[in-house]
DNA sequence: GTAAGTACGTACCTTGTGGTAAGTGTCAAT
DNA sequence: ATTGACACTTACCACAAGGTACGTACTTAC
């Protein structure tokens, strides 16, 4: 029975993934979705209608061309992005979110609203916590 | 005092959190919250009961010592994270998550469990990708 | 004729992230 | 007597993330 433990392992894992093990490719899909740009781009693209590269990078203050199209490509990789290039002149690309993209981005949205409507009360917290470290 | 330029800037966030804007506080939220181990520490801080230092370490695949204190350091001055000493002879920390750390937690939980559940769509549209590549 | 927009690719360089290794001080166990 | 556990802290160092700047190839607008 404990024969196959390698087998076992790499079975139990195309079932299901464990963030908390080093070597599981989860780890690597984790990165790329809360990478610095890549919640950002998510939440921007699941905004209706498709995108456009420089509309994205007009709306996700901060973005660098070089990081925006990087997180693209990541996002792309992973199935959550659909890149659809026409091949005219003035060159032209649509961006959206694949059924796959959808569902995360859901995730990734509920995670980012929480951030921004409760800013304050983590900022509070911060001041506090300057206070409690000042009086030791 | 030059406490009215301050005032003035956290009166402007106080209200909401910006996350497409670059100079927004949320920003820094943010990337504690999604950095590399804070999503890690922050499920399994949610797993029932207290958690010790050395039981995070090991619970939590791969981190490093400093990296779990200084994770730790972030989500506690955030507000997320309740850091308990006890000053007893052989050193006794328990942490947990405070009520605030709880709902940001539940967010997490929810995106890394469906990346857990969803890892082998991931993967095949990886390969896919792959296989699409080769043939241009 | 010069500039700007389109969607990137590439080279270069700085900053930051994060890993390793060692130190701290006390106690329990071998 | 030495080792290990506890919960870190510090110093050092390597690599990667990410920014800047420029190039591409073509078109429209000024």
């Amino acid at each position: 029975m404990k024969a196959s433990k390698g087998s076992a392992l790499l079975a139990k894992v195309k079932q299901r993934g464990d963030l908390y093990a080093p070597v599981c490719p989860s780890r690597g899909v984790l990165e790329h979705i809360t990478s610095r740009w890549g919640v950002l781009v998510l939440i921007a693209l699941r905004e209706e209608g498709t995108h456009r590269f420089s509309e994205l990078r007009r709306k996700v203050g901060g973005v660098s061309e070089k990081m925006l199209a990087q997180t693209l490509q990541a996002l792309e990789q992973d199935g959550f992005v659909l890149r659809e290039a026409h091949p005219v002149i003035p060159p032209h690309v649509d961006y959206s979110l694949t059924p796959l993209g959808q569902e995360v981005a859901e995730h990734v949205k509920g995670l980012t609203t929480w951030i921004e409507d409760n800013l304050h009360r983590v900022l509070s917290a911060r001041t506090q916590e300057v206070s409690r470290k000042k009086a030791s």
